[in-house]
DNA sequence: TCAAAAGTGTTAATAGTACACCCATGA
DNA sequence: TCATGGGTGTACTATTAACACTTTTGA
């Protein structure tokens, strides 16, 4: 960035500075639904209601680092899938003051997550189509998130961070369904994974889902970044 | 955003403040080439060089209105497409001082940018493939901001925005290719615009690049909507 | 033996790509 | 009259969508 109106060395330091945080969009996925979590409020307005995980970037961090920090403090986890998605930036966005927000998308295995950590924050999953009542640009920030995430595994699998290591079809079907919000055909749906290399059928098998049992599947990223795929 | 260290109506009062900056990389479209415009940096260090159009967000403006603001100042143009590409939060990434800076994709009518405002500001435009050297981030900024330009060009017609209101197809066509960077077929080309209602084929004609003469077209934003569509 | 989920191929429809010639005009 | 860019349609290929039955096994 360059300021045209001044020419000295000091040309910043009339500037107006701003508090800015990250606010994460959370995304989980448990059975066949596709959850948000959400932890509650601490202060004043609108104490004790739901609302993204968020906080303040530090001086030392940089805005990418802060919200990586901040997951990972009120998560426990740290093999968090983090990506930017929008910068909120209304004046009155936030009543407390005027905060500039960067809102990213974040995909966790809702495994990962222990019971003591989501109780220490008082932290809460939410189904995606049963949002609870949000605050200030709140809901405009998980829209744009569903959003991006939406639009995002068209292109790349990065919604394999939103499952554990070893997966069903069914399960990886499934969680496509809840992202795109419609069904797919079971056929095509697994022609379409068996033509993809790494998607790797293991010789494990699940039976807590049906009495047959289903085959486990894993992903190679290191096949997939080598085919010449990146962002995973 | 929500902070769960405090209890009180000034949890906000101890946090890092930050100098907040929009830079906007403005695409142009000229004879059959995607242009870039820059500024020459007013202080050092790079005092000179060129750089993205950028400033400061002030106290009275949302970040999207500061990028508008300084767009309007700098060129004199008032309609101009904005959208928001990426915020640029490293800590040393603007060696002046700790900036946070939110990058903008600006698509204008190069027409309507008058010599006199390019001059007052030192304002250039530069091919897409004969860019300058540039400092700090901002190579970064103007390959994020043509991704985003490229794969936007996908979805909806923004890059009508760097046209003027008539146009023939064979502009059209070389817009499209000089953003994607490959040739397309003039047939297809054509086919696909046809299939679109709001393309209006107008009884004008444009003599200037060839004897025969070349149809007019104009794109109907009112119908385009109507069809719902969005984003124009 | 039966309920419940796993697994499996073919055909039709659609979208995308490749390709070559005539037209109108001013110089 | 000819050089230049404008304009047009068809056949092929690839991708996507629709669709129904058999298998396995624990209860």
């Amino acid at each position: 960035m360059d300021n045209t109106t001044s020419n000295n060395l000091h040309y910043y330091s009339d500037e107006k500075k701003f508090l800015v945080a990250t606010d994460c969009v959370i995304f989980g996925f448990e059975v066949d639904k596709l959850k948000v979590l959400f932890q509650r409020r601490a202060i004043e307005p609108n104490i004790g209601c739901p609302t993204p995980l968020g906080g303040f970037v530090k001086e030392d961090e940089s805005v990418d680092e802060a919200a990586y920090r901040i997951l990972n403090e009120r998560t426990g986890i740290k093999d968090i899938y983090l990506s930017q998605v929008e910068t909120f930036g209304a004046i009155n966005r936030d009543p407390g003051a005027r905060v500039i927000s960067v809102v990213y998308c974040a995909l966790i295995d809702k495994l990962k997550h222990s019971v003591s950590m989501m109780n220490k924050f008082q932290c809460q999953w939410y189904d995606i189509n049963q949002l609870p009542e949000l605050y200030f640009d709140h809901s405009d920030m998980v829209e744009k998130a569903l959003d991006y995430l939406r639009d995002a595994i068209s292109h790349s699998p990065i919604a394999l961070n939103l499952l554990p290591k070893y997966f069903t079809l069914t399960k990886l079907q499934k969680l496509y369904e809840s992202i795109q919000g419609r069904e797919l055909d079971k056929r095509n749906f697994r022609k379409r994974i068996n033509e993809m290399p790494y998607f790797i059928k293991t010789d494990l098998v699940d039976k807590s889902s049906s009495k047959r049992g289903a085959c486990l599947y894993t992903f190679d990223k290191k096949m997939y970044r080598s085919l010449g795929n990146f962002h995973i």
